[in-house]
DNA sequence: GTCTATAGTGAGATAGAC
DNA sequence: GTCTATCTCACTATAGAC
């Protein structure tokens, strides 16, 4: 496929872009329409109407997740190191798809809000089954949040902490969390 | 004072109960004043744009602030303990003005943003303060931060774990990180 | 101090030309 | 497939009655 859906896969990114610049508010049908760089009759060809915009930036996270839900598992360093570090990872095709469905979020879009708990449910699953105790998982899983929502929300991960070693260390700290994985103090500074 | 500003505040809860419950989007000036009982023409007797009423929902929320931060001191737990249970108390006052404000915070709302971040980095100061190592103080934030994602974002604590004693066993994991605080294998369970 | 009425703007959506 | 033109409706804000 040379480039099926090229108009669409733009007016879904300039809709994303928008959701996480300027929030729901600011990303009306004309506003994505002038950044995608179509009309607002082009935009309503490819999307019959702003439910089929969200449908489709959903559809597209679920995408996303499935590709890394693969990544995860694979992952050499443990879940929980992939988990964490991903968190704040801003940039990837899923992560601002991420960010941009949680945006929806907040209003009253069901939909968006299921479909980010579904992603946070495989997570937290796979943290748990690499770490063993539950609670140390979701404890785990709550940093994972905890940065995500430093990064998303609060506009930047350095709200508290930006210094280039600040994420291994961070990953020092939870390793005393689970005593089976890493036995010694080790990277703590 | 028996009741100055009655009808001002129950324009501010209207606002933010709207907010809380739909988003930005829905928190319209027309739903405040019919939510609150009175005209538009009344609400913006009291608050003249929609700007002065942002304002006057973040002035609220550091007014509380202000008085939680007294309470954060002179905790009897500690102030871990204090901040982790308080994540996810959701119905007092205190809280209410805080997701609401997030919500703010997500569109183009630069003073929101601050506010909520003052906010923060008060309970992480206090924590490191109590905890010693700043590293530790910033994990067990981004617990905090975590389970207030969980429970404003994603609707509720129990997106992974309600039970009665989740948050004990929460405690209690976090306790292994500050070795000099908590000795012994407390609280578990 | 609170209301009704209404002006002005921008939203989502439709119809039909190209 | 993409555009312009237009419709309707909801939103913010103002003016002035009560």
């Amino acid at each position: 496929m040379p480039r099926p859906d090229s108009a669409r896969d733009r007016i879904l990114d300039a809709f994303q872009g928008l959701l996480i610049a300027s929030g729901e508010r600011a990303a009306t049908l004309d506003a994505v329409a002038a950044a995608a760089g179509v009309s607002k009759g082009g935009l309503l060809y490819h999307f019959a109407s702003k439910d089929a915009l969200v449908d489709g930036l959903i559809e597209r996270l679920e995408a996303f997740a499935a590709a890394d839900d693969e990544r995860m598992r694979a992952a050499p360093e443990g879940t929980v190191d992939y988990v964490i570090r991903t968190s704040v990872e801003e940039g990837t095709p899923f992560d601002e798809a991420l960010i941009a469905v949680s945006r929806l979020a907040q209003g009253s879009h069901e939909k968006a809000r299921t479909t980010l708990a579904a992603v946070r449910a495989r997570w937290e699953t796979a943290i748990a089954a690499d770490v063993g105790d539950p609670a140390v998982a979701r404890a785990i899983m709550l940093v994972s949040d905890g940065l995500y929502y430093n990064s998303t929300l609060l506009g930047a991960f350095g709200t508290t902490d930006s210094r280039d070693g600040a994420m291994d260390e961070l990953l020092a700290v939870l390793a005393r969390l689970t005593p089976t994985a890493s036995p010694g103090p080790a990277a703590a500074s």
